[in-house]
DNA sequence: ACTACACATCGACGTCTGTCAATATTGATG
DNA sequence: CATCAATATTGACAGACGTCGATGTGTAGT
């Protein structure tokens, strides 16, 4: 990370100094938007979730894919694709039968630069 | 430092363009492994605690001045703190009467990269 | 030693969460 | 229309979680 002398930043260290976590408190009000969508991603199967259909071709997989990967009943799987949905974290489309989930970048990329990414 | 490096990833994985989640699907192991860490950080008093130790003068920061910016107990807080060091986001030392927690760069980082998107 | 202080642990409580079987809903097809 | 296939919803249950008051542990000062 770079040499902080505060008096000598330019604006764009200012911003790349270090992630919002860790340059100033966070606000209980931000703390209480944020902690939902890092609880819809903390956990096992819904990461592993996110990862599939992140990485899936064209962005985007169907349920029916899914289900396959995992070691459990469909209706849980189908839990855990709400909680995403309704977090933020998965967009949902419905085309003929079949329901094709999409990963939403901002969200995700808001999430890393919160926590600590110091892209740009 | 049994703990230290929990993201450690596949020299396949740490190549490539995009975020590990978002460029093949995450093992199971994996995301058994990642979970617990997001679990830790998905709490709004625990966010906050992060930020508050993450932003402070020197990096870290006494139990004492942590527990006067929350309206719960201190032993509720003493709680949270816990959960953050075990799941290793939180470095633990004692000076004298007073308890320093210091925010683990690496594990926040490792987080981030983990879920950021490097959109292609 | 005794007291005061900083922090951790324990035990208990209500609430939230992940999972399943059963059932409902929706769209395509004969 | 009747039926099947793909998802979603419901209800139930065990286990995990956040919080508190009470208590324990260790350190410094008198």
């Amino acid at each position: 990370m770079s040499k902080s002398n505060v008096l000598t930043l330019t604006p764009v260290e200012t911003v790349a100094c270090c992630s919002p976590l860790s340059r100033e408190p966070l606000s209980q009000g931000a703390a209480d938007r944020i902690a939902p969508l890092l609880k819809a991603l903390a956990d096992p199967v819904r990461l592993r979730l996110m990862s599939l259909i992140a990485s899936h071709a064209g962005g985007e997989a169907c349920v029916c894919d899914l289900n396959d990967a995992f070691d459990l009943s469909q209706p849980t799987i189908s839990h855990h694709l709400k909680v995403l949905h309704e977090s933020g974290l998965l967009d949902r489309e419905k085309r003929g039968v079949w329901v094709y989930y999409r990963a939403s970048g901002d969200a995700l990329t808001g999430l890393a630069t919160l926590i600590g990414n110091t892209a740009p």
